[in-house]
Parts: C-alpha cells; sequence; structure tokens
DNA sequence: GACACAAACGAACGGTCGTGCTTTTTTAGA
DNA sequence: TCTAAAAAAGCACGACCGTTCGTTTGTGTC
C-alpha cells in the first residue's frame, strides 16, 4: 500500500532539511531540529528515512532536483551559446539567494563540509559537482560551435572559472556581507566571458 | 608565576587544533578528540582556555599568525608591486597544501559553516578575512603605483576575483580531487592579470 | 625544606545526538 | 464497515558533547 500522506510529509521533511542544511550544513542537520520545526516526532520522522545518511543523501538529491529546476531548465529556453550561458549564470546567482535556502547555497556549504570525509554522502556530492560543471562546459562548447567563443578556448577551464566566481561572491555576500557582492560577481562574469 | 610549560602545551594544542579543524572544522572541533590526540585529559586541555569558544577564536589567531609567516612576511622580500602580487598568490597556494592544514585551508572551511552564525568567532574570521582581502588590495595598488597595472584598474576588485580563483582550486582540489586543480589556478591567475 | 601556584588529572553533571523497540493512530481499499 | 498496512508517537538506550569540581603532581621562590 502507497500513501499519499507518506510522501507528502517525506516531500515537506527534505523541504525543510535544505533550508535547515543551508544554514548548519548537512552534518549539523539533527533529527530532532527537523522534527520539531514540522511538528513531528523524531521517531516517527526518522522511520521514513533509515538513517541519517540516507536523509543527507535524499536531501542532496532533492535539492538537485530542485537546482535543475530553477536554474538548468528555464535556461534550456535561451538560444544555444551566449545566451544561454548567460542565463545559467544569473539564475545561479539568484538561486544562492533563494527563498528556501536562507544560507545560501545549500551545495557551497556541503562542498567545503565534506571534503575531507569518505563515504557515500561526499560521493553522491562529488558526482552532483562533477554534472553542474558539465553542463557549464558543455553549454560552453556549443557557444563555440556557434561562433559567440573563440575555437581555442577551453571549456573545462572556463567551467572552473566561473565556480570561482560563484564561489567568490558567496564569500562576500554572506561572510563580509558586502553590498557590491553581486557587482563584483557579473563584473567578474563579464571579463570570463572571451570575446569572439 | 608564569611558567614556560604552560605556553608550551598550549602552543600544542593550537597546532594540533588547526590540523583538526582544518578537516572537521571548528563547530567539529572536539575538546576529547583534540586532547586524546595530545594525550591530555579533557580537563586538562579545557583548563588552558576558559571555554570552546575561546579556544575557537585563538585557533583562527594562531593560524592566522602562521599565514602572516607563511605567505605574507616572505612576499614581502619581493619587489613591490606584480612580483609581489604573484609571490602572494603562489605561496598562499601552497599555503592551502602545507603539512599542518591535511584538510586544506582552515579559513575556507570557516568561512562557509561560520557565515549564518552569530557571535565573536564569527566577528574574528570576518575582520581576518577583510584584512587579507585588504592586503591583497593594497599590494595591486602599489602594482599600478609602479606601472605594472594599468591606471584605471579596480584593486578591490582584483582581490576579490583572486580570492574566487583560490576558492575554486580548493572546490576542484579537496571536492573533485582533479589533479588539473593547481594548473588551473596558475592559468586563472594568469588571466586575472591585467597587461599594462 | 616550606610555601604558593600552575598544570594536569579523574569522575561526574546535564544535555543532545542517532537509533532501536513497542504501541497507538491514521489511512486506503475490499 | 471492516481490515491490513502505513504513519506517527512514546520511550529508552548508549555514546559523546562542553563544562565543573575536587584532588594530585610538578615547579619555581623565599
Amino acid at each position: 500500500m502507497i500513501t499519499a500522506k507518506g510522501a507528502d510529509t517525506r516531500n515537506a521533511v527534505l523541504e525543510r532539511a535544505i533550508a535547515l542544511a543551508s544554514r548548519v550544513g548537512l552534518g549539523g542537520l539533527t533529527i530532532g531540529t527537523l522534527a520539531d520545526e514540522l511538528n513531528l516526532s523524531k521517531s516517527g520522522l526518522f522511520g521514513h528515512f533509515k538513517s541519517k545518511e540516507a536523509l543527507q543523501i535524499q536531501v542532496l538529491d532533492h535539492a538537485a532536483a530542485r537546482f535543475v529546476e530553477a536554474v538548468v531548465r528555464p535556461a534550456l529556453a535561451q538560444a544555444r551559446g551566449e545566451p544561454r550561458v548567460r542565463s545559467l549564470f544569473h539564475r545561479w546567482l539568484d538561486w544562492a539567494r533563494s527563498s528556501p535556502m536562507p544560507g545560501g547555497c545549500l551545495f557551497v556549504a556541503a562542498a567545503t563540509e565534506l571534503d575531507d570525509k569518505e563515504g557515500p554522502v561526499r560521493d553522491r556530492l562529488e558526482q552532483l559537482q562533477r554534472e553542474w560543471l558539465g553542463v557549464i562546459a558543455t553549454s560552453f562548447r556549443k557557444g563555440i560551435e556557434e561562433g559567440h567563443f573563440p575555437e581555442n578556448a577551453d571549456p573545462d577551464q572556463f567551467a572552473h572559472d566561473l565556480y570561482g566566481v560563484m564561489l567568490a561572491y558567496h564569500h562576500a555576500h554572506r561572510l563580509l556581507r558586502d553590498p557590491k557582492a553581486e557587482a563584483r560577481a557579473r563584473h567578474a562574469f563579464q571579463k570570463l566571458l572571451p570575446d569572439r
């Protein structure tokens, strides 16, 4: 028997967990706190996931699905090449400020938190990050084919550099609370886009 | 009465704490684990610091002092302007791989961990990061005066962008374990240095 | 040698964590 | 409406956390 109720609460838990983890990290996620916020009992919530590790992985997957909906899919509506790359970047910036992520991008927080650990959670995050970098590089490559970017440009280097722009924005915005953070990011992005 | 012994162990604790915190973060730092690694009792170690928060702040300060010794001071031996900026960046890269930091740069980990919290630990980190960005910007400004960089370049934007290069390196190196991470960082740095 | 003080220890505290068990309540379909 | 399964609750556990306390060991000074 598959009830709708079960899937609903499981979903609500994951939504809350994303918001919470964006503030305190995946490791800082606590089943008790999560249960309190949703007016659930610890054990009732725990029953939906067989372990905290499974919860963490599902949080990552859930956040990734949201990321695709909010960033990748809308950008596909833009024309191939530079317009799409531009759309990806700007939606990426918006994502980090979106309401379900009060603590900034979950993946940014998870990356520095998990990079020294071993295990399936880290593996999942690493794979998701590779896929995202792949999307950026592929979009850039199409820009080369379209003649928007020079032939000898390196798509993987571009993806790497773009991630740096995003991380610098995150650092300036969230730790330093620099009001110029977004302007700095847009400026850096502009410099990064190579002239044809 | 000021004994040398006390200062010695306090120092040894901070050294170990830097290494440990670079892996598990400042919040993941545990007095018990730290004490075990140094063959001390929890309470014996605790006595040197009046609270865990005080320990965390002293860890940040100790790491900052090491950073100045390993990165800033040696770079001052280089000629003003571009050579010094270059030296700062390359020593910065080395710092993140140095032996007392098995988990990568402590400040990178602390930045994403503390950016959503409040309190004196976060305040101290924010100040240290501002100071470091200030050092970069000042070094770059001298490069303008020396005629190494164009007059209309923005030193603060340069410091911001350079931090992004460093963060992208950290991400690629530590999470993705990309063997090309360092080459990517050096390439990005090269593109960042504006031609006169 | 006596004394004062720092350093380190061992045990215990209240609290929170993830996780199992058992029981009750809710849900969905025959 | 009855029933079987799913969802949720209640309770307890062992482990670890930061912190406190009283005590012991070491060290430098008169």
